[in-house]
DNA sequence: AACTATTTATAAGA
DNA sequence: TTCTTATAAATAGTT
């Protein structure tokens, strides 16, 4: 309907692109209007334009919002609670092995001790123990990759009768050590792991698993 | 445009109402449709005849709901999206104070040391150091307090020189070497103490700050 | 659901 | 952008 028929394909020229997308959006409005007060029906527009510019009409008498409740109750779909509860059970996750975390390390520093058993303490001790030993032994391997210096190496020797042990069968004994010590850890990532992702093409949400 | 023009106004009689509609709602869909090819849009009309009966048209490659999401961005409209907002800051949060808890740990468990320069290995070792000795002083005041002997308590400082130190001064030197040690900690605390919370009424939101 | 006289929308040009 | 106008398209009333 105009001075020539046109083929139902996109406008190339942007300008003749804009131009026509002003003019039928126009069009489409009135239409949604005109069936509006004719039919007594309740009609929602949103568009967008190629270059993202934003429209819509809604009827009088109603609100996106209501025409979207609407929406949701004619198709049974619930576009947006499935995120909302993917979200919450996230952060009820995160929650979680963040309150484990900060025990755990809690623990390690010393604080938060009542509640365990002597037996607890023990393993307690044994762990943060098994990681002084590691923590110095790098620390003293660190020193002797800095300096090269044997001397330096046979003085760390001497300040420190552990690590002998550590340094001979450091490699399996605090390998076992930190297993054990990190077990909770891993289980923190095995958790972590199962957090539930959203479906890809949604809300733009983070990867939530933890590095 | 028809065999008459016609006063836009509500057409009572129902039967014409409706076939009405139908046409004028097929006419509005095929515009809509033209529109999105000739002009590269997204379009979403949703509509509901007086009876109830809904019908949509949407642009293929767009979904209701992005249309959606587009529409709350454009709009600033904040029908549910603050809510989500704040829901992914808190995720972005949590997740934050996880990403550094689970580095402390590490560090402490013995893993994850590549990064660190001799002063922070140092600085790592004597913060575990101090746990250690707060755990290890822990440990043999429950011994103590579980048997109240005198020579538990004996053979415990024989087997531990470094008792002596904690159980007299430690008290002060502990704390210290606590607050050092969990400077970090407090300062996680802090940080989540400033998760933003949902207005109540909403959503219902977990509690997010850490206990 | 078709038909078709007419109205309406709009493509191209100014 | 807005207006003009020839022409295409939509549709009201009819079958």
């Amino acid at each position: 309907m105009g001075r020539g028929k046109i083929e139902i394909k996109r406008i190339e020229n942007q300008t003749n692109r804009q131009v026509t997308y002003s003019k039928r959006r126009n069009g489409i409005f009135k239409k949604a209007q005109e069936l509006t007060v004719l039919c007594d029906a309740k009609v929602s527009i949103i568009m967008f334009s190629s270059t993202g510019k934003f429209h819509e009409y809604t009827s009088p008498s109603i609100t996106t919002k209501k025409i979207y409740d609407q929406y949701q109750k004619a198709l049974h779909t619930d576009l947006w609670s499935s995120h909302y509860e993917i979200m919450q059970e996230n952060l009820r996750k995160l929650k979680e092995i963040n309150n484990r975390l900060s025990r755990e390390i809690r623990q390690r520093v010393g604080e938060d001790l009542n509640g365990l058993s002597l037996d607890d303490l023990r393993s307690l001790q044994h762990k943060v123990s098994s990681s002084l030993d590691i923590v110095r032994a790098r620390k003293v391997k660190n020193l002797e990759q800095r300096h090269g210096n044997l001397l330096l190496d046979l003085r760390a020797r001497l300040e420190d009768p552990q690590y002998e042990l550590v340094d001979n069968e450091g490699d399996y004994e605090s390998t076992i050590a930190l297993t054990n010590g990190a077990s909770n850890l891993y289980a923190f990532r095995l958790h972590s792991s199962h957090l539930v992702l959203p479906h890809a093409g949604g809300f733009e949400t983070d990867d939530l698993r933890l590095a």
